[in-house]
DNA sequence: TATATATTTCAATAAGCATTGAAATGGGAG
DNA sequence: CTCCCATTTCAATGCTTATTGAAATATATA
């Protein structure tokens, strides 16, 4: 994974609103969620929450799938692998302190 | 681990300089290396560097030991293991395409 | 077509972060 | 004590991100 990457899947993990919406959508696996059901989730305004979604979709972190009028929201687990690998493997040289997490 | 202190750890890795800061100091290890030698490394200005050295230091990702003129710093791989930990196990709930990074 | 629902886009404002160079601090050597 | 070296702090500027509410787009239903 290319360091620009992983710079812009940490910097949209780095605020809150965008890691509990995150959260949210892990705990829904692949069923996934509306945009307005994560707006009400996470109390934030649907214009605020569809910004921090496209951010996180942007990316490359969440994938959206339209389903009628809704816009359905799922994790890319894939991704979520590929940037605590370029933390453990690339960043930390797969140190023992490091890898105990897993 | 706190999500603020996970939000701040991963705001202070979403940064190109920082990253490299980071990664330059896992290759140093426990000798871990001064100031000036970093920012010689990254290639950014004196005042720069600190400005960034403070920011992985605040979030606790780095720490800081003074010796004769130099400052020395160093990764601190536990905390690297916690907010690892953290988006694996809190975050990710462990999910297998995401453990399998170790 | 008209209407309602779901979501995104836009413009404006506010807040926070990055960068620069100059000045200040802290520590060692003559 | 004075000078020098290493690093940090400060102030100013520009850039990016967050937030809000209103308007626009897309889809479904009557």
């Amino acid at each position: 994974m290319k360091e620009e990457a992983v710079i812009a899947a940490l910097g949209a993990l780095a605020q809150d609103t965008r890691l509990r919406i995150l959260c949210y959508l892990v705990t829904m696996g692949s069923a996934g969620a509306a945009a307005g059901d994560i707006s009400k989730e996470v109390g934030a305004s649907a214009s605020r929450t569809s910004f921090h979604l496209s951010t996180l979709s942007d990316a490359g972190l969440i994938n959206a799938t339209r389903a009628s009028r809704s816009i359905i929201y799922r994790v890319n687990f894939e991704a979520m692998g590929s940037i605590i690998r370029y933390l453990v493997h690339d960043c930390c040289k797969n140190d023992p302190r490091v890898t105990s997490c897993c």
